[in-house]
DNA sequence: TTGTAAGCGTTATCAA
DNA sequence: TTGATAACGCTTACAA
């Protein structure tokens, strides 16, 4: 049915492996020859299965990427960047969500991979891993041989956004966190809850607020807070999703922003900096891209696996005010 | 090196073919074996090629999606859309740009694809369809036994718009077209021109400014009238992106909006919504999970190949004022 | 209930 | 400069 090479072979009236060495850019072959395969395959239309290919060889000019999280649209900046390093040099992307991702890093198909979603397991990269199959994990900090960590820097810009937060007079805050378990709100937390100690201002407990990083979280944060009148003056949060979430809130019941309540995010997604709202700028497209020439450098050979470090910058915009005292 | 059947058939004492037996889910073995053969996989961390497999069996539940624009942060909602209806039929999501795609569509790897990329071409895709390998394209008509359009009906809910705008008096127009071989702008412009044309209103053709979905296109069409001082009443804009390029750059006029020019969109996409545009909503994980639907239906034997039309609905927003005569 | 062996589309080795 | 042929990891008759 399909056209293969044994087709191409046929119609050539030569054999396969003449017709792959062609394929192949080998030099073993007649410039007659050669010419007639060529012309036939795209006569033909063959295209080579990747699957039979991928097999045999081993080799396969392809990284993995994988995410999951729909509601993060930055993420499309991440890829854009992962595209474009590996199409400059000469890679083909494939991206999979989670639940197919160990079945395309361990299948001779992909030749490394490039993983965002946390819900990835730890261990699942443990076992993938190896001087064959470089791995670069964004966002977690993963000690192992042949994986690599591409990781933001969210601890110094959280403390100069806190630092100035507190030089404007907020005492009373509410911080709305992502999920606990990851490394990204832990590590702004403790930037958050560091400054506060250094300064000697008190933080309460039960001002954290644990979301999911969605806008709905924020918003049903802010609601909480809002339905109990104990307002802060500030919410600080982990995303700008939640932020967002916050905003809607608090603007449903015509509380003014940064007059009555401030609000900060993290991320600096597209409407944020459409909104004004007061967050950390990540170079997205840039993280993709650098994930893409560790990931490729290691597979060519290299042996680079120390963590990198991505430097985040905050964004002041008009979510956050003055306190006069 | 790689953990395969081979070595699990080893270490069970059994042969390659029990083994296989065993991971198809087959009758024909012994429960002790079948006990033995589970317990030795997951304690040997055995995960199946895809690559031997497909290459075998041609059965692979796995759907294809192909996109490469990624501007368009809406795309991630119909990834997602996607991706639910493949999970909970049991099929997994593969997604590539277009560079890789043919590459897996003809590869014992996919069963069907799901295409957005105005890149790809149609005769590529021509090729590749069959009865045992059925397409989806989104916002393409393309008339072939084997290929099924999912399209957005475009032209209702830009005729209820223009229809509006003119009543609301109207007359001076600038309309910002998109990438002209897009289905999508042809279709928008001719609700457009349909209304004008009824209304005996007049059109000019110098007012059209082809953009190509891009914000960047929409704000350099604004600073085009804006230099020229020949402002329009109204921007009606094929896409948000270019909408909201166009209000960037008539804010930095000091414009007024919709006081001294109005704008309208289309895709209603996350930022818009928060800056009241009018515009129309598609729902595009609806869109995503009716492609996957379709595409799987036909994977499975079903022939429906009949053009699927998703309808829009005017969000009308703040951008959009009231001309008094 | 289990094993043998052929074959999926390729690449690679070696002989012609 | 070419062509047989043996893999690659798996599925699937068919034989035992």
């Amino acid at each position: 049915m399909a056209i293969g090479i044994r087709e191409i072979a046929a119609a050539a009236g030569v054999s396969i492996s003449t017709v792959s060495n062609v394929l192949n850019g080998r030099a073993n072959v007649g410039e007659e020859t050669r010419q007639l395969v060529r012309r036939l395959c795209v006569e033909m239309d063959y295209i080579p299965n990747a699957a039979g290919k991928g097999l045999k060889s081993g080799k396969n000019r392809t990284i993995l990427f994988n995410f999951s999280d729909f509601d993060r649209s930055f993420y499309l900046k991440i890829i854009e960047g992962i595209h474009d390093y590996a199409g400059e040099n000469d890679y083909d992307l494939m991206i999979c969500t989670t639940k197919s991702c160990e079945k395309y890093m361990r299948s001779s198909l992909t030749s490394g991979c490039i993983i965002l979603d946390e819900r990835m397991k730890n261990d699942v990269l443990a076992r993938a891993a190896g001087i064959q199959y470089p791995i670069v994990v964004l966002d977690r900090i993963l000690p192992h041989s042949c994986i690599k960590s591409v990781v933001v820097n969210n601890y110094d810009p959280m403390t100069q956004l806190v630092r100035e937060i507190t030089a404007r007079g907020y005492r009373k805050f509410v911080f709305v966190g992502g999920p606990s378990h990851t490394g990204d709100t832990q590590e702004r937390f403790a930037a958050f809850q560091d400054v506060l100690k250094d300064q000697g201002i008190p933080f309460s407990r039960e001002y954290y607020f644990s979301g999911d990083y969605r806008e709905k979280s924020g918003y049903q944060a802010a609601r909480i807070f809002l339905s109990t009148g104990d307002l802060p003056e500030i919410f600080i949060c982990a995303n700008d999703n939640m932020a967002i979430g916050v905003i809607k809130a608090l603007r449903e019941e015509q509380c003014r922003i940064p007059e009555d309540v401030a609000v900060t995010g993290f991320d600096n997604c597209e409407l944020a900096e459409n909104i004004g709202l007061t967050t950390v700028h990540i170079p997205n497209y840039e993280r993709g891209y650098l994930a893409a020439r560790s990931l490729i450098e290691n597979i060519e050979g290299g042996a680079n696996f120390d963590p990198v470090i991505i430097n985040a910058a905050v964004s002041w915009g008009s979510t956050l005010g003055k306190k006069n005292p």
